[in-house]
DNA sequence: GGGACATGTCATCAGTTGGTGACTTCTAGG
DNA sequence: CCTAGAAGTCACCAACTGATGACATGTCCC
């Protein structure tokens, strides 16, 4: 009858398997390793669960490759070192908690329970927050002025994750900011 | 042949109805609440599974149970002002994860990204944490410096999640913990 | 046009989960 | 002693999960 509205699916291995893997960071970072099903997944890409276990090996080879194309915190170490801070702060506590982001702190939140994600989340946390986070701070200290930043960072986003933000007005919200935006300046620049 | 080295269960509806309750508080606080399964918490007591849907109504309701019964914010309340940057960094960054006191922080962070555990979270989270936290410190701003203390508590926690302290040696401990007291306190006392 | 291979689907499996109703066993009160 | 009801168990269900091997289908090259 009527032409299919969307395009015919072309077969494309390569093409497939980004969208799959596009599809699995977005469920990851949303519903986390455990509540994410092969199928739930596959659905998002209009496939059969199958193939997803067929490209990747299994879930556990998924997620692992999921965290190495996921975006890392590079982004927020470009720019002028002084607004690190606010560029951080009013991601956390400003900006809609949808943006892609977000998505590497999500993923490592709500999947970090989960023993079979722990592994392959401990790994990537560390090479590709923490070290490139340290690096970047330098000096003697740099290590735990990164853990300080990181308690901040994971914690506001977890804050929001839990209360869905109901708990504060605007006013407060820019508040909040400027408290985060201090208190990571000043772990930016001072030693600890 | 032997008497059993366990005394034998004698029957008491109310001590096992505790005994299921202290069992759910340790595994929802370990493994959160989707990966604790009713019949390892009935296993943990030595019952039977179906005994827990009996006494509670189902797992979502052995939560919400479990959640008013668990340990609170007030024990950090107690005591001097000037001391709850050190009690609390104390137990964030020394003290080992095992104690009881962390339980609350695990149950809500290891089972926030449930649907079925997020509603009881978040009421119980703002009932037993946030309000009392913002009482105790009082001001006009203190719903925000009660979040900022909150970031700090649980993003320490969740980092020593993930991280299991092997990043960081003894030394790099105190000097963390030096520095979550100093930024606790800053927030305590002074203005946002 | 027609194989041949890559691409994708289907049926099905074993394991796990929360939940339910029928059953057994213990114990307190008469 | 002995029975009624509480306390606890057992067998089972339906739903879901990740995984696998056999099968179907599209596409490209000769």
């Amino acid at each position: 009858m009527s032409p299919p509205l969307s395009p015919v699916r072309t077969r494309n291995a390569a093409a497939t398997r980004t969208a799959i893997l596009e599809a699995a960071r977005r469920r990851f970072a949303h519903e986390g390793y455990d509540r994410t099903g092969l199928r739930d997944i596959a659905s998002d890409v209009g496939v059969d669960a199958a193939l997803i276990s067929r490209y990747f090996g299994g879930k556990e080879e998924l997620f692992e490759e999921v965290l190495t194309c996921a975006p890392n915190i590079a982004e927020f170490l470009e720019g002028d070192r002084a607004g690190f801070g606010d560029r951080v702060a009013t991601m956390m506590a400003i900006e809609p908690m949808r943006e892609e982001k977000f998505e590497l702190f999500l993923i490592m939140l709500r999947s970090a329970s989960s023993p079979k994600a722990a592994a392959a989340i401990r790994r990537h946390s560390s090479e590709a927050f923490f070290q490139p986070l340290e690096a970047w701070l330098g000096g003697e200290d740099a290590a735990v002025r990164a853990r300080v930043l990181s308690c901040l960072m994971m914690g506001a986003t977890m804050n929001r994750m839990i209360h869905e933000d109901y708990l504060l007005d605007d006013s407060q919200r820019r508040e909040l900011c400027d408290a985060l935006a201090r208190t990571l300046n000043h772990f930016v620049s001072s030693e600890a």
